[in-house]
DNA sequence: ACCTGAACACCGTTCAAGT
DNA sequence: ACCTGAACACCGTTCAAGT
C-alpha cells in the first residue's frame, strides 16, 4: 500500500534508477521492479512499452544530470546575442566562456558517471538518444558555435567532446574492479610478470589522482579543439600500416 | 557429427565469436553455442568456468587484434636499447617513432572495433583484464617510455590513449542506429526541432568523413601528449561550478 | 481503465546419471 | 574422462480474465 497513487511512467523510471542504484544493473527486472512499486511486474506495460523503452528512458535519465535544468531555471531560449568570445568570466578570469562551459559539462558528467557503478554500461549499451542527451549536445555545440568554431569544426568537437566523457570514464570505472579482481593487473602489481610486462610494471605502482588525471584530459582536449580553431593543424601522424602481415 | 575432434576453450571461444558475428551478442547463448559446436549447452561447462568468463575471454580475443602478434613473430622480448626517439620512420617523414607506433594501434583499434557492432557493448561491460589487453598497455606505454615520458606522464598517457579509443569507436558505434531508429535524431535531421535545437540543427547536416573525424582526435591526442612531455602544460580550464544551485 | 494470474518460450547453471 | 537429460530458479512478454 503506502504510496501508490496513479503510476506514471517517470514514477517506474525513478524506481529502475534507485533499484539499480541499490542493488545493480542485473537486478533490475520487470518482476523486481514491480514489486519495489507494489505492483506486479505485468502492470508496469501500461507505462513503459518494453524493457528495452525502460533502459532507454533511464539512460536519458542519467543524461539529465549533466546538464543544467533549464526547463525549471525559466531562461528563455533565447541564443540571438551569443557572448562575445573570450569575454572574461563572473570569477575575474580571462578563460575563454566556451571553454569553462564545456568544462563544465565534462566534469560534471564524468563526476556523475563515476557516482554510480553501472552508468556506464548502461549508456554504452544504449545507442538511444532521448531529450536529455539533445540538449546536452545542444550545450557543447551551441558553446562551440558562440566560440567562432565552424559548423564543420563544432560537430567535430561534439563528437570528440563525448567521446572523451565516456571514453575516459569507462576506464576509470574499469580500474577498481579490475584491481579487486584476480586478474592479470593483481600479479603485475605485485612484481609477477615484471619480465614480460616491463613497461607496465614501471608505471603500474604510481600513485596518481583520478581527478587530476581527467582534468588533464579535459584541457588537453580544449586546447586541441582551441588550436584547430586558430588553423593550427597538429602533424598528421600517419599509421605505419593499416595491418601487420598477418596470414590470411 | 562432421569436426567434433576435442573441444577446447580456444574453440568454444572461437565459436562464440563466430556466433555473435553472425546473429549478434544477445544470440550468444550456452544453448545456441553448444548447438553449433554439436553439443548440448552443459558441456560448454567443461572447458569454460561460466558465461561471464566466456564473455572475458572473447573480449580479450577482441583486443589481441589491436596488437601485432608478437607471440608468433618470435621478436625476443628484448626491450634494452630503444630506439632514439624522434628517429626517422622507415617512410622518410621525421615523425617521432612513438607518435607513429601509438597512432597504429589506435587507428587498428578503431577500425576492429567498428567491424563488430556489438564489440564495444561488449568490452564497455566486462572490465576483465586478459592477456591480451595486459600486451596493448605494455605496447602503448612501453612507446611512450621510449620516447622519454616520465612514468607519470606515461600512465596518464595509456588512460588517455585507452580512453580515446573507446570513448570515440562507442560515439560513432551509436551513430548508425541513432539514425536508424525513429529517436530524436530523424527530427532534427528534418528540421522539425530547429527551434528548441538550433546548434545541433545547423551542424547535424554537415558531411563529414568519419575516418577523417577519427584522425583529427588521434592527432589532436598525440600532439597533446608530446606537449605535456615537452612541459608544455595547457591553460587549466576550472569549471565555473560544480553543481548548478540545485534544490537538494 | 487499470491491474492480475497463469502461461509461453526462453535463460544460466546444478547434478545425478549415462557411456 | 567426457557428455547428457532432467530439473531448478529465474527471465521478458502475451493475453484472457478479473475489478
Amino acid at each position: 500500500m503506502a504510496v501508490r497513487d496513479a503510476l506514471t511512467s517517470d514514477r517506474v523510471v525513478d524506481a529502475a534508477l534507485a533499484l539499480a542504484d541499490a542493488h545493480g544493473l542485473e537486478a533490475l527486472t520487470m518482476r523486481r521492479l514491480g514489486a519495489a512499486l507494489g505492483v506486479e511486474a505485468m502492470s508496469l506495460y501500461r507505462h513503459v512499452a518494453s524493457k528495452d523503452a525502460l533502459l532507454d528512458a533511464l539512460g536519458d535519465a542519467l543524461v539529465a544530470f549533466w546538464i543544467a535544468p533549464a526547463a525549471e531555471v525559466g531562461t528563455p531560449p533565447e541564443t540571438a546575442t551569443p557572448p562575445a568570445a573570450g569575454s572574461p568570466t563572473p570569477g575575474g578570469t580571462t578563460t575563454e566562456a566556451w571553454r569553462t562551459a564545456i568544462a563544465t559539462i565534462m566534469h560534471r558528467a564524468h563526476r556523475e558517471l563515476l557516482s554510480r557503478p553501472w552508468a556506464i554500461e548502461l549508456l554504452a549499451s544504449r545507442p538511444h538518444v532521448g531529450p536529455a542527451r539533445l540538449r546536452y549536445a545542444e550545450e557543447i555545440t551551441a558553446a562551440l558555435l558562440d566560440a567562432g568554431f565552424s559548423t564543420q569544426l563544432a560537430h567535430h568537437g561534439l563528437h570528440i567532446v563525448d567521446g572523451t566523457i565516456m571514453g575516459f570514464s569507462a576506464q576509470e570505472a574499469r580500474r577498481p574492479s579490475a584491481e579487486a579482481m584476480g586478474s592479470g593487473v593483481q600479479r603485475l602489481w605485485d612484481g609477477e610478470l615484471a619480465a614480460e610486462f616491463p613497461a607496465i610494471s614501471r608505471t603500474i605502482r604510481e600513485r596518481h589522482d583520478h581527478g587530476e588525471e581527467y582534468t588533464l584530459m579535459v584541457d588537453l582536449v580544449l586546447d586541441g579543439l582551441a588550436r584547430l580553431r586558430d588553423g593550427e593543424r597538429p602533424p598528421r601522424t600517419a599509421p605505419s600500416a593499416p595491418y601487420p602481415q598477418l596470414i590470411g
